[in-house]
This record gives structure tokens, C-alpha cells and sequence, in this order.
DNA sequence: GGATCAATGGACTCGCAAGTCCACAGAGCA
DNA sequence: TGCTCTGTGGACTTGCGAGTCCATTGATCC
């Protein structure tokens, strides 16, 4: 059963826990995070740079460069990360028919889709990088091959 | 903020409620449906195919031929719907790092994604299409232009 | 039986997210 | 000062879901 969140996005969720188990304040290069993320590096980088213009990462060049939390990863909600990748706001598609519907003139499946908005909402509001529990995981990873395939 | 519900899978979802609000029993064409959800014709018809072989739809050709539900709306659940849709089962992408991720062997990411998808999957199994205020829309629709620009 | 109406299904195009490549900018090091 | 390391950013290719086109099948009407 369906329901998708875009792929950089969970990549940008993936590099975020990273960095959350990472030593506060130290440069983490994007190399490292490629490697324990598993995200093509190329593709990777252009997700880092839409979390630093959103101010949820900072980052610096150069020898011992990287990228570090701007914030204590108590204080990043998940919320936080998807708004930086997608700053749309409110529930999307919902048009049932017509014109664009509107709180004032709601189309039939409008109420399901705020209804759905909702939890999602929750769901990302609730949970911060505090809670991800990265820091074991890296620290011994689990005995399997590389490579994961595509689940789809 | 974004999590996507796939065009094709909303489309499924309007047409659905769409045969809800008709007659039962009665066989409505697609030309019918296409006016009332706007979804393109050619693409509405492959969407009503999923629903058919899925047994959520019946339908029969030639004069006074079209689609009606195989239950009442009250038993389709938009669970019914979803798997019709894409029958993959589980939650998606939840593959933080290395190998797919399992049950015994969690990535730091999975508790999270378990949880959206248990959330997500409790509005779908809740809603059926008996909910959906449809047969009221369609008499008296609001007097707005057509065509629906995309809000993306 | 022929005309017509409507679903079927395969082959096609299109657009956009996903992913790649590469030249450049700036920071540290020797 | 020059070399090297690492992020920056634009241009490009790829893959796939969304959407189109059209010939075919089957049911009904006259």
C-alpha cells in the first residue's frame, strides 16, 4: 500500500540522523555521509545544500570541512526536515472535480484529505532527530551485503 | 509539506465515490465519470481497469454499457481502494543506510516509518466510501470555473 | 446482419523527480 | 604562493509515472 514520501527526502532524513549521532560541532564531510547513508554522493550534495539554505545545517569548505547541525538535534523535528525539502504548505491535491477546493467550498473527499494531512502532520511534528536512535546503529552496524535493492 | 498519495490512486478514489452516489445497480459510462471527476478520459479508463480487475468494479460494454461498484460503498473500504491500486504490502522505503531493513534487523529510521505507515493506514481503513458526501456534490456542484490549474 | 456505442489493451509521448558530471570557489596546509 | 581538500552550482542524462492515441472486442439496438 502506497503513500510515498519523495526519495531526497528520506535521504535528507537518513544524512540528518547521521549527523545527529555525529560529535556536536564537528565538520562531518559529505563522504562520511554518503558512506553510512548509502546516497549516491552527487545526488546526496544537492540535498545537504537544501538543508543548509534552510538553515537547518551549516556547512564549511576547504581541509576538515563538512557539514554540522545548526541545532541540537532535540530541537529538529522531522516536520522541520520536510518543510526544508518541500515548503508547500498545506494538504495537497485535493480537487474532487472541479475547480481547486477551498475551506469555504469543499469538495466531497476534502474532508478525508485534511483528515489525512492531519496525522501525517502529527506524525512529523512529534518526532525529532533526538529520538532516532543512529548513534548504536553506526557503531556496530548490522553483519549484511551493501547495496540495498530497491524495495517498490 | 509534502507525502504524496499517487494522481492515479486520488483519481481511483473520485471515481469511486462517484459510483457511490449513483444509482445501484445502475451501469454509469466513463463518459459520465469523466465529466464528473475531470480526470483525463484515456487515463480515467486505465484507472477503471485496475478498479475492475481488482473486483471493486463491474463493467459491461455496448449500449447503456459502463462501470458500477461490485459492493455496496459501505464495504469499500479507501483501503480497498489503495490496494487496488498498488498491492504492494508493508511500509515503503524504509531503508536507512544499508541492506533492506526487517522486523529482526530494524534500520534507526524504521520504528518512524512504521509508524506513518500504521497512521496512515488506520485513516484508510476507517474511511469507506458510505462517508463521502458525494450525491449532494454532484446534484447542486458549485458555480466555479472548470479546469483545475495543479497546485504543486 | 449491420450500425453504433462503450470497454479493452497495447504502444506511444511527455514532464518531472532522481541521479550524474564537471568546472569553480573558498578554506587550510606546507 | 601554490597545492589539495571539500562544498557550490549549473548543465546534463535517465527512469518512471502521468497522460495520449488508436485499433479491437463485445454488447445492444434497429
Amino acid at each position: 500500500m502506497e503513500l510515498v514520501l519523495p526519495t531526497a527526502t528520506e535521504y535528507a532524513l537518513r544524512a540528518m540522523a547521521c549527523l545527529a549521532a555525529a560529535e556536536p560541532a564537528v565538520w562531518v564531510p559529505s563522504r562520511d555521509l554518503v558512506a553510512q547513508t548509502h546516497v549516491p554522493a552527487a545526488y546526496l550534495s544537492k540535498v545537504l545544500r537544501r538543508l543548509v539554505t534552510a538553515g537547518l545545517l551549516e556547512a564549511t569548505r576547504g581541509h576538515h570541512g563538512g557539514f554540522r547541525l545548526a541545532r541540537p538535534p532535540s530541537e529538529v523535528r522531522f516536520a522541520d526536515v520536510l518543510r526544508a525539502m518541500d515548503d508547500t504548505e498545506g494538504p495537497q491535491r485535493c480537487q474532487f472535480g472541479f475547480a481547486a477546493c477551498s475551506k469555504t467550498d469543499p469538495c466531497p473527499l476534502h474532508p478525508f484529505f485534511v483528515d489525512l494531512d492531519r496525522r501525517m502532520r502529527a506524525w512529523a511534528e512529534e518526532a525529532t532527530l533526538a529520538d532516532v536512535d543512529c548513534a548504536s546503529y553506526l557503531a556496530a552496524p548490522p553483519d549484511r551485503a551493501l547495496a540495498p535493492p530497491r524495495i517498490r
